[in-house]
DNA sequence: TACACTGGTAAGTAACCAATTACTTACCGG
DNA sequence: CCGGTAAGTAATTGGTTACTTACCAGTGTA
């Protein structure tokens, strides 16, 4: 059930063994607590010795750090992509949602790293690179909920602010749900229902019927 | 800025110490992570001997135990008894949620503490009565959808299940955000926005105007 | 008045952690 | 093929942590 010390070869090109570390975290993050996870665990994992790590970065600070860049670089691209794909700018938010959902079901550890060095009280660069990552992604769905607001696609009474925090905070509350349930709890189908009232709360109602 | 060394008067009762020990523990993870409190720390604040809290509590997770037990009464306290004073059911989801929001900003070590807790991995007695908090709150919210929905007051097509989850997790959202910000976040202003979204995410479309 | 109990202190201890050190080995260009 | 450099090891360092132990002072009661 633990992460099997994967005895790797030793001798990779530092630009490898970087790369091999911060995946090893972000690994180790979807069972541990970040905060629990130690250099001595991570060496483990590698299969090396405790000191190697430090010949590939100065503190375990800057170890962390580079994740919280792997895992903000890779978080926006995804949702950027799938922003790009859709034409109108609900479809867009839709589509952000189901492609943010996927990629912390893919990728578990990295909202768990996210989370925990958030709650901490001091402005790391840890934690500034993180909130950086939230503030573009905010930026992008005002920008969409503007839009959609332009087309009429929106409800003139919707606080767009809100329903930033909203669309961030429903994804973050399956997470916390997907922590407390564990393995079993079917993340993507809540996932679309939860998008189904997030769509009706913001959307111009249609006189209509919607089938 | 950082919690005083309130110097208590020593010599104090057993139960009063304890409910003391807590209190700060709470206090601390307003500032801190809870993983980063010592006992070291809890003991400066009390202006008492570390080992001197070892005469109250057997070990340190029994400490926070302890704090589990605190906040998951008071919290059920709180929303149990804004719900009471509603008369139909979607007024008791709001005031639930409103009432939810001022206790996080009243206890903000409260929100930091259970999901620092429930990040962990291992099932720890704490977890577990943190998780069965959260099962009951998540009942009662049920129960008030179910009694909407049987009133008509609900969109026939809502998932109940999904509409909890986004009950929950808008709140863990806006606790997250503010987490991000810091101190000067507008929560409640915010929260009543949100609120509002949610209300139109759920509720039976009203054919008349809105008015 | 003796004495047990309770809440407290101060000084430990073993375990653990990040980081450093001295040294070794693989690889690669001239 | 040789010399420098980059990637590795093993052992150790200083510091921190939860918890323990030995001792102490006040209080109430038999």
């Amino acid at each position: 059930m633990l992460i099997e010390t994967t005895s790797t070869a030793p001798r990779l090109s530092g630009d490898a063994r970087r790369a091999e570390i911060i995946d090893v975290v972000l690994r180790l993050s979807a069972e541990r607590s970040p905060g629990l996870i130690t250099t001595a665990e991570i060496a483990r994992s590698l299969g090396l010795s405790q000191g190697a790590l430090f010949k590939h970065f100065p503190s375990k600070e800057t170890i962390w750090l580079a994740v919280a860049d792997r895992v903000a670089t890779t978080l926006l691209a995804t949702i950027e992509q799938a922003a790009e794909q859709a034409t109108a700018p609900l479809a867009a938010l839709r589509a952000i949602f189901l492609a943010h959902v996927g990629f912390v079901i893919e990728h578990p550890g990295t909202p768990r790293f996210i989370f925990h060095e958030l709650q901490r009280a001091v402005d790391s660069p840890v934690k500034l690179r993180l909130r950086g990552m939230l503030a573009n992604y905010r930026q992008l769905l005002l920008r969409l909920l503007e839009a959609a607001a332009q087309r009429g696609e929106l409800d003139e009474s919707i606080n767009q602010q809100a329903a930033a925090s909203l669309f961030i905070g429903s994804i973050q509350g399956l997470v916390m749900q997907s922590m407390m349930v564990g393995k079993q709890f079917a993340m993507r189908e809540q996932a679309v229902a939860v998008l189904a009232i997030l769509e009706r709360g913001i959307a111009r109602q249609t006189t209509g019927n919607a089938a």
